[in-house]
DNA sequence: CTTCATTGTGAAAGCGCTTTCACAATATTC
DNA sequence: GAATATTGTGAAAGCGCTTTCACAATGAAG
């Protein structure tokens, strides 16, 4: 016979539980997590007994005879970063009360990182999946279509998601940008990006942009990556620009904090904005509409994610053979002063 | 006999591969989870059988054996919030290589709802449970002081922590914030702070700048809590404040949000920062070295709470026996411009 | 060459739930 | 009033691992 050194902490089980209402464990799991099939009185004493006893379920114990985790795997590229920062404070917000809790995990924008969390998170058994972007590694893929829990891939929109799909195309994020610029009378732009290299999304924007530019001009305008996506790196982009270019009318950033930079940068080499430069952010932060002038964006829809992808995991969760969905929530452009 | 409908997935198990490698399933479990404890040659079988057929152990079922799941539990009030964004941040990218994952959690500065979720999270019998705060309702002190796993509160400082304490003192942070007003020969002072009434942490700031600066000045001086910490909320502050008292010389912010908001407000305003009015934020944000004039705030020791907050849950890990610490990181002014 | 200590391995008993199946106890119908 | 349908409940078999215990097999010591 094996013996467990179990510790001291005797948490109450469902046995407990059932002998102290004076019925099995069966009636005691069904009594607690399927209500109507229980008769009123025998609901109410477990119930009280439950409550008596101070008893909390063992959820890895349920998972295990379940076969399903209330766990849902989040993987985003940065915590710090606001956009999924949001998403993720929204996700728990929803799912929290429906029993749900979030793993989270972050990989830096890199695709043997997200493998290497896809492959743990896994092993969870987890209810749901999400994951950010349209960028995976084949061994990503394979893992995740063979998941028989749903998956989402949030952030970005394409053809054929894994499973669902909830964002918008930053490619039309660039090309809002690149038009807005034409219809406003400028001729010779840039796009800043911070890590376009490793930032997909970024680099989709930034590509977006070029092409939509030089197909309404003729001309293809410069595109530029700066090492990070931090305030002082704007301001560096910004002079390496004008060095080579000091004719640049407009500026398009892949992030609000690099247009402020600039912006900063701008200000002391006196240039005006927007008569001198344009300058274009996109993230929509809080600070836009206070900076002088205040800054033109693009907005991406960060609330209208979060609360898609619940919805579609809960549905998914209703009616298990659901099909497979794709959504583009789109874009928009905030005209404020600075383009 | 109970028959279960598992679905299609058909997962590899340990007892397959065992087969493969020709062992018993325990000594598979050894090899994967203690290869220091057997020999050679079946490392190496147990080994190249696990890894041709892609084997993945089963968390639950590992938790549910083992008595301690591989996770742990972090409950912040906010997620957008970049202070708990960084530690939530650093403390996944250090857990992870170990085997950890992170379920977090955000009340919101809702102590029943942090009792909630600390409800909901010793369910899953964690490896560690951290919290933000040393504020708890007398339910989660129940809970967490009897539980048996490391339990870490992070954020603030005081006596006696739960177990283990890592953070620092925010009644330290408003007297150096009062001391360096008085030092810098100002009189009048005032405190923003962004709803008071639920994050105790800013509370404290509010009443240790508010303590220290009646105690050198003999001058009790104003507080006053914004409705929110948005940077709009700090201009609307300090017109309120200028309001009651046009003479005053110095403000001290909950957060440097805040004080933007109210340096954007005193600009238009025509006041001259820092002669006529000192700004002094808290939090020590990116932005802070380029607002015009740069901004003087207080850092709190962000990055090193993480840091710490790790160490000791390891620490605790290899040395289950090892008594509570409580430890004060301390906080640092950062004299720019604007103080 | 025997005796005792040292590994290394397998059998099997759980971990605390969920769920199927069987079956009593009722409610409904003719 | 008998035959049938409809609940409601309990027994028990797992979910996929970990870990104890027993016991070969080997090495060291006398």
């Amino acid at each position: 016979m094996a013996h467990r050194n179990k510790p001291a902490p005797q948490r109450v089980r469902m046995e407990d539980v059932a002998r102290i209402a004076g019925v099995s464990p069966a009636t005691v799991s069904r009594a607690l997590r399927a209500p109507a099939s229980v008769s009123d009185a025998l609901r109410e004493r477990v119930n009280s007994a439950a409550q008596r006893l101070g008893y909390a379920p063992n959820r890895i114990a349920g998972s295990l005879a379940g076969a399903r985790a209330p766990l849902i795997g989040v993987i985003v590229p940065s915590l710090t970063n606001s956009f999924f920062a949001a998403t993720l404070e929204r996700m728990t917000t929803l799912l929290e009360p429906e029993g749900y809790q979030l793993m989270i995990g972050q990989h830096d924008y890199d695709v043997d990182r997200e493998e290497a969390i896809v492959t743990a998170f896994s092993s969870w058994n987890p209810a749901a999946l999400v994951i950010t972007g349209r960028e995976h590694t084949r061994g990503t893929l394979g893992i995740l279509s063979k998941a028989t829990s749903p998956v989402v891939e949030m952030w970005d929109y394409g053809e054929r998601p894994i499973d669902i799909g909830i964002g918008f195309s930053n490619a039309t994020a660039g090309h809002i940008a690149a038009q807005h610029f034409v219809d406003t009378g400028r001729r010779s732009a840039a796009f800043i990006g911070a890590i376009l290299d490793k930032d997909g999304r970024a680099r989709a924007r930034a590509d977006g942009f070029q092409d939509r530019f030089q197909q309404l001009t003729g001309i293809s305008p410069n595109v530029l990556s700066a090492d990070s996506r931090d305030l002082g790196e704007g301001g560096n982009a910004l002079r390496q620009v004008l060095a080579e270019q000091p004719e640049i009318q407009a500026i398009a950033f892949s992030g609000d904090m690099l247009a402020l930079g600039a912006m900063f940068e701008a200000s002391r080499m006196g240039l005006a904005i927007p008569d001198d430069l344009k300058i274009l952010g996109y993230g929509d932060l809080d600070i836009g509409p206070f900076t002088n002038p205040p800054l033109s964006t693009i907005r991406p829809p960060r609330h209208e994610i979060a609360d898609e992808v619940v919805e579609q995991i809960l549905h998914r969760f209703a009616e298990p053979d659901a099909d497979g969905i794709n959504i583009d929530l789109g874009v928009q452009l905030i005209r404020r002063e600075t383009a």
